[in-house]
DNA sequence: CAGCGGCGTTAGTGGTCGTTAACCTGGTGG
DNA sequence: CCACCAGGTTAACGACCACTAACGCCGCTG
């Protein structure tokens, strides 16, 4: 990869600690000085790259609501030759969440457990992002299943979320298989929750 | 049914509004002058039914641990008579979980979103309930598909548990089709997941 | 070399919150 | 009728916390 880390500037730092600390103790649960105190500075020196402490969560959910949507896009885009297949895009929206949800395990716990903590117009933005991504989820996979309908389509996307954002709850991360063997175990969890559901009320 | 909501008592009432208050806003987004003004008392009255705020908390987490848990030891027994059906057991509890998912959704929430906020002893607690109720899964889990190696059949329950209990994270619950038609949806969704982990990497 | 702006620091400050203290009140049993 | 107790009340206290003020250091740039 040509991307080699190129020195985190102290605001990647800060957001990053203060995902860690959130995701463990939630956003009320952390004091800025913890926050400081995890990149080396101490309390209000924070307010020189953040103008207050939800401003770091907001830019934490909107950051992470926008690459999922993004990134999904550009799955759902690329594998759009002429002759699309449509398994094969949800084969990769599916291997693309997988990525996220190991990768970025507490941006994942925060995106759909602090998103009432923002200001409105905040979580108003979150919320649009994260329904767009839905969205281009649930298009999919009713391309995959047509016998589906919108709203069992939408659920069952719902509910694949969670099975896929599942895995960042655990608490130590010993307890799953290797990372490869738990994303192809999540992969076949997830495309065989969808076809379960598509095949109808006979099993 | 003979139980007839026998006039439900202080306690109860407090204990309703706080899992509701608590699922909505997070513990300590919550002050105790609203869980007592949600109950028609105000704050310090609480006080004479619970030693302290972090009691309710317990409480509730302890309570809903163990129901989970004596709801599925219950339904695994029951369904043994000799000639047990694996397949009908692990029917019952998907059920099981999925009236509770959707009956007790504040419940649901706080119980993987706030664990960490209580006391060593009682955190240590409620773990080894949801530990033992993992265990009782992984156990009827590996009877249906014994393909299944324990590792994977436990990370295939923490994530059909993260499925079924994603519902209540809706914010609007208009979002979803009937109750019947979200259970029956769920039931097959998890059930499909786990047939979909069993069939190894052969599809 | 002067000055200035980025990036810290420490010391408050106002507000909130959990908890305790002290007091009140209506029903109940001796 | 009186004592008591369960279950409230309001007032206050101490801790904590997000944020601001005032100041200091240091590497640029002109």
């Amino acid at each position: 990869m040509s991307t080699q880390a190129p020195a985190p500037t102290r605001r990647e730092q800060i957001l990053k600690e203060a995902a860690r600390l959130f995701a463990e103790r939630g956003f009320h649960g952390v004091g800025v000085d913890e926050i400081g105190a995890a990149v080396g500075i101490s309390g209000p020196g924070l307010y020189r790259h953040f103008p207050g402490k939800e401003a770091m969560l907001a830019e934490l959910l909107v950051g992470i609501s926008g690459r999922l949507l993004t990134g999904g896009k550009q799955r759902a885009a690329e594998a759009s030759g002429q002759e699309r297949d449509p398994g094969a895009v949800l084969d990769s929206l599916v291997r693309g969440h997988i990525d996220f949800a190991l990768d970025d395990r507490p941006l994942i716990i925060l995106h759909d457990r602090e998103l009432d903590r923002l200001r409105d117009t905040d979580r108003k933005l979150v919320r649009s992002l994260q329904r767009q991504y839905v969205e281009l989820w649930v298009q999919v996979v009713r391309e995959v299943h047509p016998r589906l309908a919108e709203p069992e389509a939408r659920a069952c996307v719902h509910a694949v979320f969670g099975l896929l954002n599942s895995t960042p709850h655990l608490s130590r991360p010993g307890a799953l298989p290797g990372r490869a063997a738990t994303a192809e175990l999540l992969h076949r969890l997830a495309l065989g929750a969808f076809r379960a559901a598509a095949d109808g009320s006979g099993q």
